[in-house]
DNA sequence: GGCATAAAATACCAACCAGTAACAAAATGA
DNA sequence: TCATTTTGTTACTGGTTGGTATTTTATGCC
C-alpha cells in the first residue's frame, strides 16, 4: 500500500488548499486506497495530518532553519529569508505549516503538539539569531530579543500567507523588505 | 421573529468563533428559533452571513474607518490605529472581517463579494491617509503610496488576528508599533 | 492441491451538514 | 364569521463527515 506514497499525497493536498478542506475520504481517493488501509497505518485523521506535518518539517521547514543557522550576518539572512518568503516557487501556495497553525483550533491533539512544538523551535531559531546578531554588534535595537524573534517569524508568516493568497510577489518582497528595514537601520 | 436579534446572535457567534465553525443549525438554536425561520428571512446560509457582515461593517468596521478619516496627522493617527489594534476590547476576539477574509474561499459569493467591496473601501481609506500624510510632508519615503497602505493594513489585521490567538496585548502592541515605525522615521 | 494467515476492499455506522416539504397556528381582512 | 395570508414548527431529504465491522482477496507454507 506504500505509506510513503500516501503521505506524499497527503502533504500535496493539505498543502495546495488547506487542511480543513481536505477529507481523509479525498486523500483515500487521491492515493488510490482504501479507508481502512489509511486507518490501519496512521490511526485517525490526528494521526496522518501528525505523520503528514511531520514530513513537511523534515522536508520543507528543514530549509528555513537552514537559513537560519547558516551565520551569513544580519543583512545576509535577512535577505535570504525575504527571499525564500517572497520567491522561493515551494512556498507558492503558502506554507503547510502556517495554514495548520492558522486553523489550530480544528486541529487534532497530536498535531497540535506538533505544531506547537515546531513553532516554538522557530521561535527558539530566530532568537539565536538575533542574539548572535546583537553580539556582533549588528543590531541594537531597544527591542527585546524575544519581542525581534517574535516579530520577525510573524513577517515571514503574513509574507508566505499572503504568496497562498495570489498576491504578486513583488509587492509582497517590497512589504517584507519594508517589515524587516527595522532591524538594519542606525 | 426579530431578525435584528437573530443577526447579533449570529454576529457574536460568528465573531467568537469563526464563521466556518458555525452551522445554521447552531444559530437556530442560538437564537431560539426555527431553520425555515431563517432561510424565509435571510434565504440561505450565504444571505445570512452577508447580512451578518453588513451589520458588522457599519457597527464595528465604522469605528476604524474614522480613526482614518479623523485627519489627526500621521502620528496621531497611527496611534490611534495601534490603540485599537491592540487594545480595544471590541478586537479581543479578533475581527469578523478578518477572519471571513482569511477564509475567502469558504464563502458563498454575496458575502464573497462583500468582503471584497470591503477590503476594497478599506484599502482606498487607507491610500487616502497616505496621502495626506504626503502632501503634508509628514512623511515621504520611496515607497509608493499604494504599497504603504497594502503594508499598513496588512499589519492592522496581523495583530488584530493575534489577538484572537491570546497573544499577550503588550506584546502586540510592542510588535505592530515597530512595524508601524517605518512610516515616522527620518 | 489444501489451508492458515495477513492485507485489502466493500459496505456500513451514527452524527452532522445545508436546505425544504408539509402542516398547524395565528393573525389579517372582508 | 369565514377565507386568506403570514409565521412558525416538525419532520424530512440527500449528501458528507470520521470511523469500523465484515467479507473478500492475496500470500505464503506445507
Amino acid at each position: 500500500m506504500n505509506a510513503e506514497k500516501v503521505l506524499d499525497v497527503a502533504m500535496t493536498a493539505y498543502w495546495q488548499s488547506d487542511p480543513a478542506d481536505v477529507s481523509v475520504n479525498a486523500i483515500c481517493q487521491l492515493a488510490g486506497i482504501s479507508k481502512p488501509s489509511l486507518y490501519r497505518e496512521f490511526g485517525s485523521e490526528d494521526g496522518l495530518s501528525r505523520a503528514v506535518l511531520d514530513r513537511y518539517a523534515e522536508q520543507v521547514l528543514s530549509e528555513l532553519f537552514l537559513i537560519l543557522h547558516r551565520g551569513t550576518g544580519l543583512r545576509g539572512t535577512l535577505d535570504a529569508l525575504i527571499d525564500f518568503a517572497s520567491d522561493d516557487p515551494r512556498m507558492e501556495t503558502g506554507c503547510l505549516f502556517y495554514k495548520m497553525r492558522a486553523g489550530k483550533h480544528r486541529l487534532g491533539q497530536e498535531t497540535l503538539a506538533r505544531v506547537e512544538e515546531i513553532d516554538a523551535t522557530g521561535q527558539a531559531a530566530y532568537v539565536a539569531f538575533l542574539k548572535a546578531a546583537r553580539d556582533a554588534g549588528e543590531w541594537a535595537d531597544g527591542l527585546s530579543v524575544e519581542a525581534g524573534a517574535k516579530y520577525l517569524g510573524e513577517q515571514i508568516a503574513l509574507a508566505i500567507t499572503q504568496r497562498a493568497s495570489g498576491e504578486d510577489p513583488g509587492r509582497i518582497r517590497e512589504m517584507l523588505t519594508l517589515a524587516l528595514s527595522v532591524f538594519t537601520r542606525r
